[in-house]
DNA sequence: CTGAAAGCGCTTACAG
DNA sequence: CTGAAAGCGCTTACAG
C-alpha cells in the first residue's frame, strides 16, 4: 500500500538496506550518482519512513502524553492547561517528539482510566498537570515511570515544577506595603489539607510576610454556586478605601469586581483589588488587573525541556524548578488615600 | 529492557506465540488452567503490548492529529480550539485513538512546517481546524490523505464539518424581526475573498433575511488595533434605542459593550446587542448575551465520528455535515420600545 | 489445544 | 562502496 525501503531500492536499482543507509545519512559514504539516485527515486514515489519500524528498533516512541484532569460538568474548567500544551509542544516539536493529550478522573486509579497510553507502550513519558489525589501520582508513575510534575502537589528534588506561590504571597505583600495600606483582606477561602499547593503558598507566603511588617491578613470566606459563580457572602463591609483585597485568582476578581459595581462600589478607588494569578483572557479582557504574572506558556515549554532532560539520560533525573513572577502595575490599586 | 511475551512465555512455560494467542483472547480455546498461568505471569511481571510492534503488523497507528493555525505573536489566538480538541479527544478515546496537536503556520507548503507528522508515517489521519490557505489544504492532503475538513473554508460533498453560518445569520434576522426593530447594524466587518467562511455566511444570512422584510442591513467598519484591541470609529451614532447593533464575536461584542459604557449606554436599553457566536467564557462572564450558540465541543465530537467512518471505510467517505444552531436568550436586546 | 514459521519495515553490525 | 543477514515485538496463517 505505502511505499517502503524496497519499493524505492527496486526503482533505484540497488539493495534496500543500501537505500535506507543513504537516506539516513551515513557519513557520506557513497558515490554522489548513487546517492541522488536513491533520493530521486525517494522523492519521485512519495517515501516517507515508517515511524513504527523506526520505533520498534530504537525503543524510543518519540511520544509524550500530557495527562489533564477531566472533570465532571467541568468541561471548560483546564482552559488554561491549552497554553500550557502550547509550550510543551512548542518546544518537543524541536526534537522531533508528538504530544498526545490523556484525560483522566480524579479516580483513574481505581479503574476509570481508559486511554490506550496506560495499556500499552506507546508514550515515552508523561507530564502531569493539576491536581490529582496521591494514589494517582503513585499508579501514573507505575506505569509509565518518565513523568514530569507540573503544578501538581507533588514537590520532590527531581521532575517537579511548580510556579513559586510563596513568592505570590510575597510579592502581593510588598505591594501592598509599598502602596502604604494596613488593612489587607484575603478572600482566596480557607486552606486544608486537599488544597493545591497554590492555595496554602499563596495565602502563607502574604499572610507572613505582612505580619512581619505588624499587618494582620483577614479573611473573609466564600460560596461556590451550582453554576460556579462565587459568592462572597461578608464582603460588602470591605469595600472601603483603607482596604485592599487579595483575589485569588481572576475568576475571584471578578466576582468581586461584579459584585462592587453592583454596589456602585468603583475599583481602585473605593477599595483596592490585586490578584495572585493572571489567566489569557485578562490580557484582553481586564489588562488593568493589579497583579502578579503567570507565564503558562513558559511553564510548558519548561516541563517539556525536563523531560527531554531526563529522557535524555533517565539515570540522572532533571533537578526540580520553581518559576518566578513578576509583579504587573495596574489600576486596581493605589493604596489607602486615593478615597474620592 | 521491558517486559516481551517471551518474557512471559518463559515464566508461563509455554511459547510466545501462545501467550499471543491467549492475551488476544482468540475465541477461548485454550484449557482454563493455561490461560490464567498465562494471564497470572502477565499481570505479575507488568507485561504491556508494544504498541510499536502492533502498528507494525496491523498498519494503523491509532493516532490522529489535529491541526492547528500557529499564527506568529497569537499564542492564544485559538483557544476556543481547545475545547474542539477536548470534543475530539472525548470521541476518539472511546476506540482507542489518541490525538495529536499539530501546529502550523498559514506558509508551512514553502516549507515552515516542522512537525515529524509530516516526515514520517505516524497517523492515521488529520482533522484540520480553522483558516488555511487552499494551498496548505492541498499540500496537507497530499502528505496524510485521510483528512477531516472542521470549520475550514474547504466545502466538499466529503469530509467537511461546518457550523451553519447562514443560519446563525438568518436566526439572528429572525430575533430582530421578532422583537420589532426596524435598524439594524452589522459590525463584523467587510467580506472579502480572504474571509472565514463564516464571515460571509453570517453577512448575508442575516442581510438577505432582513431584505426580505423591508429592511436595510447597515454597517460599521473595524480597526484593529496593535494591541489586538477592536474600534469601532463610526459606533458612536448608533448607541440609539431603535437600533440592534450585530457582533460577528464575542470579542466584537465585549469591545461595544466597553466603548458603550465609557458613554455611558447602557446595553439592552439604550441600544440593543447580539452576537453571532459565543464562546466558553461567555458562560461565566457574560451569560446574559443574547447570541447564537455554538458548541465547539460537539464539532469536535463529531469531527472525530467522522474520522472513525473514514478510516473504517476510506473508500466511502462521510458525507460533509452542517452543524444547526439555536438562540439564546438573553439581556442585551429587547426591542426598539424600551428608551427608558 | 499448542507450537514453529513467516513477515510487517526498518537499522545496524558484519561480509565482501 | 554496496549487499545480505539478524533482529526489534508482535500477529496470523499453517502444522502437528
Amino acid at each position: 500500500m505505502s511505499v517502503t525501503l524496497k519499493h524505492v531500492a527496486k526503482r533505484a536499482g540497488l539493495s534496500w538496506q543500501t537505500v535506507s543507509k543513504v537516506l539516513n545519512d551515513k557519513g557520506h559514504l557513497f558515490r554522489p550518482e548513487t546517492r541522488q539516485r536513491v533520493i530521486d527515486a525517494a522523492r519521485e514515489m512519495g517515501y516517507v519512513p515508517n515511524a513504527a519500524a523506526r520505533t520498534m528498533r530504537s525503543k524510543k516512541t518519540l511520544q509524550i502524553g500530557l495527562l489533564l484532569r477531566n472533570e465532571e460538568g467541568h468541561r471548560y474548567h483546564n482552559l488554561a492547561a491549552f497554553i500550557l500544551l502550547l509550550g510543551i509542544n512548542t518546544r518537543l516539536e524541536q526534537n522531533g517528539y508528538l504530544l498526545s493529550v490523556v484525560r483522566m478522573g480524579d479516580l483513574a486509579c481505581t479503574g476509570d482510566a481508559k486511554s490506550r497510553v496506560f495499556e500499552e507502550r506507546v508514550l515515552d513519558g508523561l507530564i502531569v498537570f493539576g491536581g490529582f489525589s496521591p494514589d494517582v501520582f503513585d499508579w501514573v508513575h507505575s506505569v509509565i515511570p518518565n513523568c514530569i510534575w507540573a503544578d501538581t502537589n507533588k514537590w520532590d528534588e527531581y521532575c517537579c515544577l511548580h510556579r513559586d506561590e510563596q513568592q505570590v504571597g510575597r510579592l502581593i505583600a510588598k505591594h501592598i506595603l509599598d502602596l502604604g495600606y494596613r488593612r489587607a483582606v484575603w478572600t482566596g477561602g480557607r486552606v486544608d489539607k486537599h488544597s493545591h499547593y497554590s492555595q496554602a503558598d499563596r495565602y502563607f507566603g502574604l499572610k507572613d510576610e505582612l505580619a512581619r511588617h505588624g499587618i494582620e491578613l483577614e479573611s473573609i470566606s466564600s460560596l461556590k454556586r451550582d453554576d460556579n459563580r462565587l459568592i462572597y457572602p461578608e464582603l460588602a463591609q470591605h469595600f472601603q478605601p483603607d482596604r485592599v483585597l487579595v483575589a485569588y485568582n481572576t475568576l475571584g476578581a471578578q466576582a468581586i469586581l461584579t459584585t462592587g459595581t453592583s454596589m456602585g462600589k468603583s475599583v481602585g478607588w473605593d477599595y483596592g483589588l490585586m490578584c495572585c494569578d493572571e489567566t489569557p483572557e485578562v490580557f484582553e479582557s481586564w489588562p488593568g488587573l493589579s497583579r502578579v504574572s503567570n507565564d503558562r506558556f513558559e511553564m510548558g515549554y519548561q516541563a517539556a525541556e525536563m523531560m527531554l532532560q531526563l529522557l535524555d539520560n533517565p539515570a540522572q533525573r532533571p533537578v526540580s524548578r520553581k518559576m518566578g513572577n513578576e509583579w504587573i502595575i495596574g489600576n486596581t490599586a493605589w493604596g489607602p488615600h486615593t478615597a474620592r
